[in-house]
DNA sequence: GGAGACCTACTCGGATATCGTGTGTCCGAGTATCATAGG
DNA sequence: CCTATGATACTCGGACACACGATATCCGAGTAGGTCTCC
C-alpha cells in the first residue's frame, strides 16, 4: 500500500506557486525543474488537480498553473483525493458472500445485507485518516514550513524570477 | 493507493479460526476453499501472519493454522502491519532537497535537517489511521459480526467440521 | 503381543511465472504574442 | 501612425510505452501417522 508519488509533488508544487505568489502563472516544466522531476510526469498530475479545481490553468505563452483560491480553503484531503480518487484504500470484495459456506439468505444480488463488519471496522480507520487530512489546510503546512526555513520563501521567490 | 487483498482474506481467516475454536489446526486449504480464494495464495499471506506471530502454523498431517493468542489480543493493526509493511503509506523522498533550488545548507548527506513539514502533515494523518486500527480488537470485530449474522458461528463451525 | 523402523500422505514454505497499475514519455490542439502589411 | 492579419512559438491535454510490485501458481522440505516386520 504505497501512496502516488505525484501527492508529495503536487504538494511542494502548490507551495511553491503559493509563495511564487498570484500574480502570473507558472509552467509545469519550471515546477519540474526546481526539483529536477520528469516534467511531463508533473504536468499529469496538475492536470489532476486542475479537474478538481485546486489548480487553473491557461495554455500558450505566459500560461501555466496557478492556484484556484487561498492555501487556507486548500486542505491536504483535497489534493489526495485529486490525485488518489475518492476511494478508500481497503475494498471490501464481500468475500464473506462468496463460496460453499456463505450465508444462503444474503446473497450478493439480494441486497440489503447489513454492512460486513470488516468493511466496518477498516472503515472507521480509513475515516480517521481523512479526517486528519481535512482538518489540515495547506497553509498551515506552509506556516510550519516557514518557521523551518525562513529564508525558503524569498529563495524561492528569486529562483523562480531569474529563471523566468 | 490500493491495499494488498489478502488483508481482507487474513481478517475473514482469522475470524473463521477463532469460530472454530483453537481445539485443532486448520489448513489453508480448508480456509480458502470456503471462500472460494486460491489456497496458494491465501497460504502467503498466512505465512506473514505466522511470522509476524499472530497465528502459529505446523506442518503435516493434522497440521495447519491456529491463533496464536486470543482475538482480544489482536489488532486490525497487527494484521495490516503484517501484511502491508510496517512502513506509512506517503514516503518523503526530500525532493525539497533535490534540485538547484535546494537550500544550500542542509543537503541529504549532512543531516539534521528539520522533518519535512509535508512530510509531518502526512504522518499526522498516519499516525490517526493506525491509531484507529491499533485501538480496534479482532474481538470486537468479532462481537460486531455476530450481532449483525448470529447464526454465523454456529454455521462456520458445522461447515468445517462436516469438510475435514 | 509389543516395539521399532520404514513408508506414505499431507502440510507449510519459499522459489517461480503472470498480470495490472503506477510511472514515464511523446505528439497534437489551442492560444497569446509578435512581426508584417495595408490603410 | 494605427489597425488588421497572419505566422510563430509556447503551453496544456490526452494518447502511447515501460517497469515494478501485487497476484497467482508450482514444487521441494519437513512431519505426523499408519503399517509392516522382527523380537
Amino acid at each position: 500500500m504505497r501512496m502516488n508519488e505525484g501527492v508529495e509533488w503536487a504538494l511542494h508544487s502548490c507551495l511553491n506557486l503559493a509563495w511564487i505568489g498570484p500574480g502570473r502563472a507558472v509552467t509545469a516544466a519550471r515546477l519540474a525543474a526546481y526539483h529536477e522531476l520528469p516534467a511531463a510526469y508533473l504536468n499529469k498530475q496538475l492536470q489532476a488537480l486542475v479537474r478538481a479545481g485546486v489548480l487553473t490553468s491557461a495554455s500558450g505563452p505566459k500560461g501555466g498553473f496557478r492556484l484556484a483560491r487561498d492555501l487556507d480553503r486548500i486542505t491536504l484531503m483535497d489534493v489526495v483525493t485529486a490525485l488518489e480518487g475518492p476511494e478508500e484504500a481497503f475494498r471490501c470484495t464481500e468475500i464473506r458472500q462468496q463460496g460453499p459456506g456463505a450465508a444462503p439468505g444474503a446473497g450478493p444480488a439480494g441486497g440489503r445485507a447489513p454492512e460486513c463488519a470488516i468493511a466496518g471496522a477498516m472503515g472507521r480507520a480509513d475515516l480517521a485518516w481523512r479526517r486528519e487530512l481535512a482538518a489540515q489546510t495547506l497553509d498551515s503546512v506552509r506556516e510550519r514550513a516557514e518557521r523551518q526555513a525562513p529564508d525558503a520563501p524569498d529563495r524561492i521567490r528569486r529562483w523562480f524570477a531569474n529563471v523566468a
